[in-house]
DNA sequence: CGACAATTTGATCTGTCTCAACTATGGTGG
DNA sequence: CCACCATAGTTGAGACAGATCAAATTGTCG
């Protein structure tokens, strides 16, 4: 009860964005959560669902997605120590579903509970409300990104969101990152087809830019994949500390 | 002092998706507000600037957009009694511009108020947030628009949003309503060309689902135009009292 | 080894863009 | 009051980014 490795990760996540004074970080550590394994492609919750909790993602990366006629639309990925579904602390019902894209453990808040964390602690009430606004200017980006960048500067785009986020995380080191995403997922994500991602990220290679094997993405010059992809993580709105230096890690 | 049109108008906005008491209401009719004239095509705050107050929308349309290589983007339309930069209560720099599409009137509302407010307001607080999610859940709704759908669908669906929401505000009655954009305006908020937004409007027409004239939209047959759209109002989160029948007014 | 998922390649098709010209439409100043 | 200009809308022709379809290849795991 309390002190454990999620909540630790849950106040590392609040950090990236927020700051916390050290009353703040204690009343995250009394929140009783409830862990739970999900398996890879098993939605966490469903469209049109009612939810009483919120979740914390402890390890794997899930996505929330929608499915329309053309397809299916990934909206969002999360990373450990991400809450992807923050937003149903106060919306009835889910209007897009969250998937597992790896075997993942959540562990689940209350409602109550986090809402009561809310009256009791004004500064985390404005930590919660900041990340479902930094989860929307991510999305506002992403829009722009679907709708006026080509294939090649959208999937660098993807490309460069995940490894500043990962890092700010803690999850990436170095030019090398993991991003457990088929090419499919990253076509539901960039709203391209499976056979033109393919294509463009062997262009990426080609041009010197980006050596994608399998999962395992290798940043090879990170400026021009940067300048390609118009990419300027101010849209993050990530705290100093857990920023990438500004000439990158190469 | 207070108990303006202006204030009815957040108040009858805020009730379109969130119950508030009549003390509520009160404190809301207390807040001060400065009233300010802008000019079509200005931008009311651009990207990159730190705000100290926000802006509720007191007549004509506005839009958020981001410049990125490609053009473009519109990211967002609003209207009277919306609040379009509800976000940078608590993001300190604006990730994208806010512009007039119309002249339009505004209310700025310092942030130090709506913030106090907040503190003394717990339901207000919620309906404050409870609006910023449902922004996000109208800018995921534009992600799966644009990445998933034909130019034909982008369009109607973009419509319809707009006659639900015009509705709901009560900017619109009957199956005829004026939405100021041009059609390059239209092109920019569904990741397309004013060209092909003008050949997409003869198709819309031609097959007897929409009539736009200029800046004046006619529904000719609301149920084919809904399905064409793949258009589920459940994204905007409507309280019943705000939403149009299901039938819709044919 | 077999089976299934993910990636890769080739060929063809098509939505949508671009460019360019032309036509309203409306506002402004001479 | 009209000539002018800017803005918005319309049309046509051609180009191209990316989709689709189908098949082959590779990888992975029981």
């Amino acid at each position: 009860m309390g002190m454990g490795v999620p909540h630790s990760l849950l106040i590392r996540q609040i950090e990236t964005i927020s700051s916390l004074s050290e009353g703040d970080r204690d009343a995250v550590r009394r929140l009783p959560m409830r862990m739970r394994r999900v398996d890879q492609n098993r939605d966490i919750i469903k469209e049109g669902q009612r939810a009483i909790e919120c979740c914390l993602l402890l390890s794997g990366v899930v996505c929330r997605y929608k499915i329309v006629v053309g397809g299916r639309q990934i909206l969002s990925v999360h990373f450990a120590g991400d809450v992807p579904d923050m937003q149903n602390l106060y919306l009835e019902r889910m209007d897009h579903s969250v998937s597992a894209m790896t075997a993942v453990t959540v562990a689940h808040i209350a409602h109550g509970d986090l809402r009561a964390l809310a009256l009791g602690y004004p500064a985390l009430a404005a930590a919660f409300h900041r990340q479902s606004l930094v989860d929307g200017s991510i999305e506002r980006e992403w829009i722009a990104n679907i709708g006026r960048r080509l294939a090649i500067e959208r999937v660098a785009h993807l490309i460069c969101e995940c490894y500043e986020r990962m890092h700010a995380l803690g999850l990436a080191s170095g030019e090398s990152f993991q991003l457990p995403l088929t090419q499919a997922e990253l076509g539901d994500a960039t709203g391209l087809s499976t056979v033109h991602i393919n294509r463009t990220l062997q262009t990426l290679r080609n041009d010197g830019l980006l050596h994608s094997d399998g999962q395992v993405h290798t940043i090879v010059d990170w400026k021009r994949l940067r300048d390609l992809a118009d990419f300027n993580p101010a849209y993050l709105h990530l705290l100093p500390s857990a920023k990438l230096a500004d000439a990158g890690p190469i």
